[in-house]
DNA sequence: TATGAATGAGCATTCATTCAT
DNA sequence: GATGAATGAATGCTCATTCAT
């Protein structure tokens, strides 16, 4: 043990409490579990978070930051406006998909369910959406589109994307539809929507 | 008790559950609490519904009904099968926006999350598609849209509006736009979006 | 149902509340697993018994008047008083194994346990005694055995009696052995702890 | 609490829990009720047993445990094979009279109305039976006895004990009997039933 | 006679959190 | 930093019993 050094029982903690909160949710999901997924005393979890809360803040926080690093990478990396616009619906379903845990406690959550809400986090998830509004106005003006409003446009987008994962989140999308075909669907729907139209 | 005539304890207990189901959500729903909600004993609950399971799935089955029948008279009553299908788009989100505690249960919670999944409740869901993909293939037939696969696209409309209704309902639509702003530029990209390109 | 006459709910909750007794015990036994197995309401089983423990005890009473019967017809058909105490024995152990759940009220309860504890009803079992007792002493006066004591005699013979019954109602007897060895065996060793030593 | 030194609170509740089993008997035994009369909380039996039945199952071993010490102990004590039947019969009876809560868990449950039922702790009372069906052989051997069935003769001789220490425990032994004129005369039987006839 | 709604107390169990060590 | 005992309140649910009908 003593030459086992503890690696870092925070991050351990952050990770369990992620894997724990794909089966359980957030009200299921318990201090007691976590501790005995870690392999530690509940104690120890209050050692580094203050509560239950502070804790999920913690994994939501986390979740943002790597949303909007991975948009912000897009963004610099793909110079056409328009498949720029296609990478960062792309990305953001697949972020969904693969991180289920981090969409959820991310936008799934409602705010007076909250005990401690913590709204200047949520507020990053703002970035994300300028970042769409940004590529869509870059194709407006390469007249490629023509948007009149690029912000709520971006809203519009965002709220299709989130309707598609979601469903697909509580298994109400008809099992003869592939997953991918229905996003890909979407994303395609998207573009055509905003398209300028000849 | 006698000037209070204790109508009908059931439609009692189902409406107070609606109503702490929006504040509460369906974990921390309690059985005590709507006993004291409704002035009865706990035991009394249990007089009507078996288990907090069956009594979600009361509301659940609720819930559909109202909808599908809200959807079906729509479908009967709008002629035009382009102001039928906008029709039907604007029942759902109001009907969503209306009955937020209906809403979530027939379509946000995670089937694995429910200890005694209604499977079977939860197919009634699949009428409300159907009519709008029929509004969609009546569109194909008039000429006005070319819809290749409407069921497909009923599902994309549908996660449209969901994704709207979802983000409203968590409070994540910029405070700059009205609700109704929102949802009806959905609405409208939704009927755009099928509409034949001349 | 106005022509299939009630025939005698008395009778039939009596029943169903034997049954219920060997899988349950009296203290997991409950009024409504009797009401549901029968058929009727709670109330009505109310209506026959004052509560849980009178329709205990009516069993009880109907245990000891089917077990003092027989061992009284017992008594009058075998004339040798050999073989009618080995009657009796064998009588005794057969309506335990037959009546498991009229034995396990009528010999296992502890007083102190049951509520309203009808101590009249339980003298009725001396009789069973009486019966074994006066066999012994027959045996006495025909010189087959020498009983100083018939009474305490056949309070020894049927705690052995009772002691193979309880081990096989809770399955401690060793697999190797059949039920019929095990309490032909100890018959046999009832009557020869009696027989006179020549 | 400083003046009342908390010295095992464990071992507190298997003692308490171990007295009030002889008034309320498994199933009417609590949680609270145990957590009420050691003065503590109802969480904090659960932080010692992980469930009831864990905590009438450590009484069950706890049992087990101390009998067969307890005729372990006799058995090498007493080299006479005769004096060591009688003393282990003795012993047996002791045991039972003296901690009838361990003797009811440990000989009078029917497994089939424990939910978990732990059938490795109960293998622990064929020990104890062996003992006694090696004092026997050791009888055979020198003479005394002669025994074609030790290990049947052992089960046959303990459920006479059984039976005794039963009727004693519900009270039906006739009240001009002493407990001690009772069990002595059992032992007297046991051993006159096996010994060698001249 | 028969019903079944209603109750209040009770059940085993789990929880987030505190705090002395 | 890490522990884990301790708590009090809460959870879903069952119970014997009452009583107006």
């Amino acid at each position: 043990m003593a030459f086992l050094p503890q690696v870092d029982i925070c991050r351990n903690i952050l990770d369990v409490t992620r894997r724990l909160l794909i089966e359980q949710g957030t009200t299921r999901l318990s201090i007691r579990m976590i501790a005995r997924e870690v392999g530690c005393s509940v104690g120890t979890i209050y050692v580094y978070f203050e509560n239950k809360d502070v804790l999920i803040h913690a994994l939501i926080e986390e979740g943002f930051d790597k949303l909007v690093e991975m948009q912000e990478q897009t963004e610099k990396a793909v110079s056409d406006p328009l498949q720029r616009l296609s990478a960062l619906c792309r990305n953001y379903i697949r972020f969904a998909m693969q991180n289920p845990e981090y969409y959820e406690i991310m936008f799934m959550l409602k705010p007076e369910r909250m005990a401690r809400y913590p709204a200047e986090k949520y507020r990053k998830a703002r970035h994300s959406l300028e970042i769409i509004a940004a590529a869509l106005e870059q194709c407006g003006r390469r007249g490629l589109m023509s948007v009149a409003e690029p912000y709520l446009e971006a809203h519009l987008i965002w709220a299709f994307m989130h309707g598609v994962i979601s469903l697909i989140g509580v298994k109400r999308i008809d099992r003869r539809f592939e997953q991918d075909e229905i996003t890909e669907a979407a994303i395609q729907r998207i573009i055509e929507m905003n398209l300028k139209r000849k």
